[in-house]
DNA sequence: CTGAAAGCGCTAACAG
DNA sequence: CTGTTAGCGCTTTCAG
């Protein structure tokens, strides 16, 4: 068997308790003892057992991460935020990829309870059944969603200002002098997608010269940005920017826009909304918002963290991350 | 406080053991009393405390990743395969980032063993001194290794044929008719890239007409692609072909190549290694060797199961998965 | 088939 | 400053 603190008690000449403490806060321990101990713990390799510790302190120093894959770069990124951010408290982070579907969500988040983690961290609870969300919100751990949902009131939530990135996408494309615009984004019931095309249509629609865009609706990947705009080329072939719900899907319009031969940026603009890694790596350099995606698997640990801290008056927090501009080479003025 | 089996227990008029036996296996109890507990328990919402489970059984049915950075998009593939593995027996998998810093990796390393969690995959040893890596030896908890390196004959490993992928890719540029090929990639200590050169620079030699392929080593990553395919063409622009140790320095190269106002593959044959997801989207889509990323975790964690169960003979158990050509569109004949 | 009791390894009062 | 003691919530002999 493992060595435990009795070994390191015997050893030491002292009581358990004593070094327990020698070994944790280390106060109201006198400083000879507490060398001793430590000396002698080290010697024996004593490690020691944390699910012992968190059995009486009831905190089992982990956090949980529920993303629909992990795969995607962007909570790749965001996973990367909340670890680094867990670790500054000596919590780790279990990672679950539930693909959207809620039986496994719920199945995941149930165990996770029964792990007794210190705060889950989650993209979404709008698959949930509406049972399924009031057990979450009483479960009694502290959850933060990473967007604002319509049941979000009880949670807490870390999003990007969606809407403002839509904002500046359309101020952009119309600085460019771009007038016959079109949006493809994923899903109508994205709660997320849609306050980015609010911003974005109705900056065009409030414009001195008011542009009304042509937004469609597809899935939410490479072959949604693909497809839509084929479509789109194909019956407004006079369209000169489009706009892109995500980097992934404006990838899929280079790709349509490449395939008809279409110059990047000379025949038609693009822009993209994340900012992922690749959209630097691919050509030309993707235009998009940028959406501060460590950040806020950081700053949603860290509400975490402060919740799982004050067990008592736990009132849901919420944080809305500023998004960013970032000019590379697929948008150029209106040909 | 949460509810606990005493609470199943008196509200079922039964002994805890009882309850425990009921919830659990569920055999040797009065199929009776079994389903009273069962309601009662789902009645009460009662959730099994798996640490306190975990301190008696000596299971925390949880394992680790330890990878270097999982915005990397083979690690995050390889991430999906581990925690999907992890799943089928009710484990969980904790996330940990080391970039590599070994002082980082070991504190990790502690905390999970502190933990107890039943397994831990690593992406490599090789940066650890020779003391760390002798305590992670004789830790008590399995672990394996994403790689073959020197330390490995202790531990488990899982890796691609990274050889075979040097063969292949040697093979395929050879049947293209290409005779002035380079190899771009990273430093010359990594294990499963060396393996990668062997490979492909001895098929090449021991081609019927024997080539002798420049090779280049730098950064392994984009830059690294970009700069290294830079000096590559500037000093070599004779050169046809060239092999990418992974995708992202091939997409280096590709930018390169954009930049010199080469064609791809017209003016220059490109091969990568991982087929990342991003190979297919990119332009062209790019000819690679497909590593089994996510068989590769998904394996790694059998390996991890099998051996905390057995936790008498742990043989270290070593699997090599194969890898295969994938055929796209930036490679091309002989110009 | 069920209950009683011991104990997993640790922390946290409470005495001294 | 240190030892004693009582659990944390559960599983697991061992009796019955």
């Amino acid at each position: 068997m493992a060595i435990t603190i009795k070994d390191v008690a015997r050893e030491s000449g002292v009581n358990i308790s004593t070094v327990s403490r020698a070994l944790n806060n280390g106060y109201g321990v006198n400083p000879q003892t507490r060398d001793l101990v430590v000396s002698v713990a080290s010697r024996l390799n004593y490690r020691p057992n944390r699910v012992a510790r968190g059995l009486v302190t009831g905190r089992s120093h982990s956090m949980a991460l529920v993303v629909s894959d992990i795969r995607n770069p962007f909570f790749a990124e965001v996973a990367r935020g909340a670890a680094d951010a867990a670790r500054t408290d000596n919590c780790d982070l279990i990672l679950c990829n539930s693909d959207l579907d809620p039986v496994r969500q719920m199945e995941y988040v149930k165990s996770l309870l029964e792990k007794r983690v210190d705060g889950i961290l989650m993209n979404s609870v709008s698959p949930l059944s509406a049972e399924d969300q009031a057990e979450l919100v009483e479960c009694g751990v502290p959850i933060v969603l990473l967007n604002r949902s319509a049941a979000s009131k009880a949670f807490s939530t870390v999003s990007a200002d969606n809407e403002a990135g839509g904002v500046l996408a359309a101020q952009h494309l119309l600085k460019l002098g771009h007038r016959k615009i079109a949006h493809v984004t994923g899903p109508r019931q994205h709660g997320n997608l849609s306050d980015r095309t609010r911003g974005f249509v109705q900056t065009l629609e409030d414009a001195p010269r008011p542009v009304t865009p042509i937004v469609l609706h597809g899935p939410f990947n490479f072959e949604g940005g693909r497809d839509l705009s084929a479509r789109l080329l194909a019956e407004h072939p006079e369209t000169t920017a489009i706009f892109a719900a995500n980097d992934v899907m404006a990838f899929g319009a280079v790709r349509t826009a490449l395939d008809r031969g279409l110059r990047i940026p000379e025949d038609l603009s693009l822009i993209g909304f994340d900012n992922i890694e690749f959209s630097s790596i691919i050509h030309p350099p993707l235009t998009t918002i940028h959406q501060p995606k460590y950040e806020m698997g950081q700053a949603a640990v860290e509400i975490l963290l402060r919740l799982a801290r004050d067990k008592t008056r736990r009132t849901p927090e919420s944080r809305v991350l500023g998004v960013e501009l970032i000019e590379r080479q697929s948008c150029g003025r209106r040909s």
